[in-house]
DNA sequence: GCGATTTGGTTGCATATGTGACTATAATTT
DNA sequence: AAATTATAGTCACATATGCAACCAAATCGC
């Protein structure tokens, strides 16, 4: 009758997201004193180079005002800048100031090894299932970044 | 150099729990005013039957606080009851209404339902997978609920 | 080329959440 | 058994977040 909260996957996911994420915040938050709105911000600039806000929302998955505060932040502390894009007034265009660059090395290092750390914990085929099945859950809801084919019925999830 | 926030762990597993998450929420949130908390109290409740709000916070994987907000919100809607425990006067048994039980009911099916259609996106074999994988990711990260086995360098998450 | 609509981005407000302090009771220590 | 420590649960406060309204600029439609 019941439907077993272990078993259930929007659960199972979320617990495990958590779990993940308390294990690598320490490393941005501790450190550094960032959020991880800011964090992903400044990931997804180092991944996709400068960029619109809206662009960087997009690429680290995450709501417009979460973006506009994380730029903000980020922004006071120097390690990105807003350049006027004069073809479009409305927009700007973000890209991490040298010291943004030196400092974002600085933390994925430690990142990568948390990761790393983690990831070690399964065994090599376990990587591989897990790499497989979660980019076939990613292509089931429709969520992958890049190559989204926008099927009709399907909401983008902003 | 960079980290390629595609393939980091927690970015995929975040994103991933988000977007399922927004695919089952509107089945108890638009339907029944409930909230994740709520939803998760409730569905540990059935898993588990009467318990304390520990207990309950416990298997749903929640905060102290979160348990204590929503347990007084199912209480107001008189979908669960508490009782005094003479044993020990901290405490109290939490118990579903009859009310409760048959709001659960209508509860149940359709997030099912979903959690069904969203597997469906995946073949069989996928299904498979993942739940292995997925498992052993829990056991990675020691997120069991049940039958963990307290590794000892491994500090419990709440 | 002017009004209507869309898009990029910000902000106010209401809600959600975690932390730490707190009360009350139980268990442990001595 | 008195004193200390630990546990169950609640609450006040600070922060984080999403929504909706908003502004400004660009684009569309005729």
């Amino acid at each position: 009758m019941g439907l077993t909260l272990e078993n259930f996957l929007p659960y199972r996911l979320a617990r495990l997201s958590e779990a993940l994420s308390a294990e690598i915040q320490p490393v941005y938050k501790d450190a550094f004193g960032l959020n991880r709105p800011e964090w992903r911000v400044l990931a997804a600039l180092a991944d996709i180079g400068p960029a619109t806000a809206t662009a960087l929302g997009h690429h680290s998955a995450q709501h417009k005002t979460k973006v506009s505060r994380a730029v903000r932040a980020l922004e006071l502390r120097r390690w990105i800048r807003r350049d006027e894009v004069q073809s479009d007034r409305r927009s700007e265009i973000i890209s991490m100031t040298d010291l943004g660059q030196r400092s974002y090395c600085e933390l994925v290092n430690p990142l990568r090894e948390r990761e790393a750390q983690l990831l070690k914990r399964l065994g090599p085929e376990d990587r591989e299932v897990l790499d497989r099945a979660l980019r076939a859950l990613e292509e089931a809801v429709g969520v992958a970044t890049h190559a989204t084919v926008n099927v009709p019925g399907t909401p983008e999830p902003v």
